[in-house]
DNA sequence: CTAGATTTGTTCCAAATGGAACAGTATTGA
DNA sequence: TCAATACTGTTCCATTTGGAACAAATCTAG
């Protein structure tokens, strides 16, 4: 008798879930996403919100604290807060909008791409780890569903 | 001219960004599941890990509180005050383990079960509301290829 | 033209969160 | 046998989080 104490199965939930979909796709999202955030805490010393600032702005050229909030679907006091410690380090620049005095354009810096460049080698690498188990072809068919699955959310109201 | 302030497309990070799969997994993710728990604090009174909880009793006879901080993937005391508050309002029960001092057994009630199914309701409309832009033979593959991933991401280490 | 409504970014505050240390129990191995 | 180690659940505490209210700027309708 080799275990005594015969182990739960852990994964029985993910199809006896009211909602297998939704909560398999979460579950890989948490698996790839959550624990590179606490790498991020530790490594780089920027919180959740600070990263996904970080990380808007490395994809956009100039964007406002609103359109930030809004792509991250993440509350604006946040983003504000996350703006002005980035600020601080110097890893992104404010300009006020001439044409609306409400509103400031915000965009990356050179320390900001770096900073960026190095946290998306871990995003990468955890990727790998979790969809590389699937072969070229059904990568390929799971890109094309992701893509109309998320491009559907997007235009969804929030 | 009808629209002078072009909006910006939030798309566009889709598949710029260095990690495509990963970022629209939790994209998707969390446009089912986040606006959910919004929902799940001010019409039911639970907090996420309350809900989390929850949803792993109704799935399982009995679990230690240790189970489910494993199944979640979340901090064991997060879990340790859920338990707390479910057994006041009793949505679960708590049977300490004979043949182990140190854990208790958790059970969900009939109360419990019931609050599960409400809240089940919403994120099973949540799941429809994206996942149903996918035809059937897209609704099967995609099944298939998530149910390849969580479980891979279930073996990985933490 | 202008009063009301809307938008942006901010501050305040209460609540949620998670790491660390801890006590009690169980297991291991010399 | 029993000391060292590991595990479960808990408390403590510092940090993060997000709703609400707000000021300032802009837009809208009459």
């Amino acid at each position: 008798m080799t275990n005594l104490k015969p182990a739960i199965d852990f994964t029985h939930i993910f199809d006896a879930v009211e909602f297998p979909d939704a909560y398999k796709t979460s579950y890989v999202a948490n698996a790839v996403v959550t624990p590179t955030y606490e790498d991020i805490r530790r490594d780089f010393n920027l919180v959740r919100s600070e990263y996904h600032l970080l990380l808007c702005l490395a994809h956009y050229e100039e964007l406002t604290a609103q359109d930030v909030a809004r792509m991250t679907r993440r509350p604006r006091n946040s983003i504000s807060r996350a703006v002005h410690r980035m600020l601080e380090h110097h890893f992104l620049e404010r300009v006020p909008d001439p044409t609306d005095g409400r509103q400031a354009k915000l965009k990356i810096t050179k320390a900001g791409l770096k900073l960026h460049a190095e946290i998306s080698a871990y995003l990468v690498k955890r990727e790998a780890e979790i969809f590389d188990i699937l072969d070229k072809s059904e990568r390929v068919q799971l890109q094309m569903l992701l893509g109309k699955l998320a491009q559907h959310a997007a235009e969804l109201e929030r």
